[in-house]
DNA sequence: TTAGTTGCAAAGCTTTTGCACCTCG
DNA sequence: CGAGGTGCAAAAGCTTTGCAACTAA
């Protein structure tokens, strides 16, 4: 966790930005929850509990920073609101989703099933991926087990 | 054509909605720029030209209505703003997308190259996939080739 | 001093909603 | 009549921005 705190310090005073309180308090709460995508308003409520001086434009501008700075990736999924998710420590995003259609759910695949795409889209598209992202829509294995005993 | 839009209107019709002249000119602005990935204001300006009373609300519940009889698919770039894109005979959304985050173009693959973990998703996470979505955000083959010229 | 940072409030954007009016079987 | 549909304007959300005050090298 602090090891963790340390490097995005140095990656941000490399850059000439500071690490503040707010920040850092902003930071612990997306190590704190890292298995979750918080929306900009979760993170605020749970940084208030830290820094309750804080303020909500303050969350933006350092989850705006730190997504320029590849520490946290902004995600969509198409609910209206964005959300922020570590990025892990290789610095790639390499896991997927799985969003339930029914019960609204969100599992994560954290293995990288994409390598060989990517290899293709280089070779046959010239296109040099930096990131990417997938997300599968459809039911749930809870949704299903539940139709199941239903039917 | 016509025939795809008689289609559209005999879905609307089975659930009891009419194709009215304002849904017609929208459809119709969707079929004719089928490549593209039209925001609901893009959409607005190219239905004006066609029915200049329209209104932007009657153009966002078209989009809506039309995006829960799955005729279009609403997609999220991240860009801010909702796009949609007319679905395919197959009723299921083949292709994906390659963005360049360098210049902001958007080119698409046509193919599908998902269906071999899709059939792993069922059956080792017991997941129903009915769609899924895959972005690859790097750099196009036009970005590259003027960073190749300039060094 | 100087560049970076913050909280607040205001503004900006896209999208949705309330409502009176309209259409058509 | 009654359900569906429309345009307009207002409202609703999320996010960004302007600004004066603050911080630390």
């Amino acid at each position: 966790m602090e090891a963790r705190i340390d490097k995005i310090k140095q990656q941000l005073q490399s850059k000439g930005y500071k690490l503040t309180p707010q920040r850092e308090a902003t930071v612990r709460v997306l190590l704190e929850n890292e298995e979750d995508h918080l929306s900009a308003e979760d993170v605020f409520m749970l940084v208030k509990e830290k820094a309750p001086e804080i303020g909500l434009a303050t969350v933006y501008r350092t989850l705006e920073l730190l997504s320029e700075m590849h520490v946290v990736e902004k995600l969509n999924f198409g609910d209206g609101v964005s959300r922020y998710d570590l990025r892990g420590e290789s610095n790639k995003h390499h896991h997927h989703h799985l969003i339930c259609v029914q019960c609204g759910s969100m599992d994560e695949i954290r293995e990288d099933w994409l390598l060989p795409l990517e290899e293709r889209l280089e070779k046959e598209y010239r296109f040099t991926v930096l990131d990417h992202r997938l997300d599968f829509q459809g039911i749930c294995h809870r949704c299903r087990a539940k139709e199941e005993d239903n039917g």
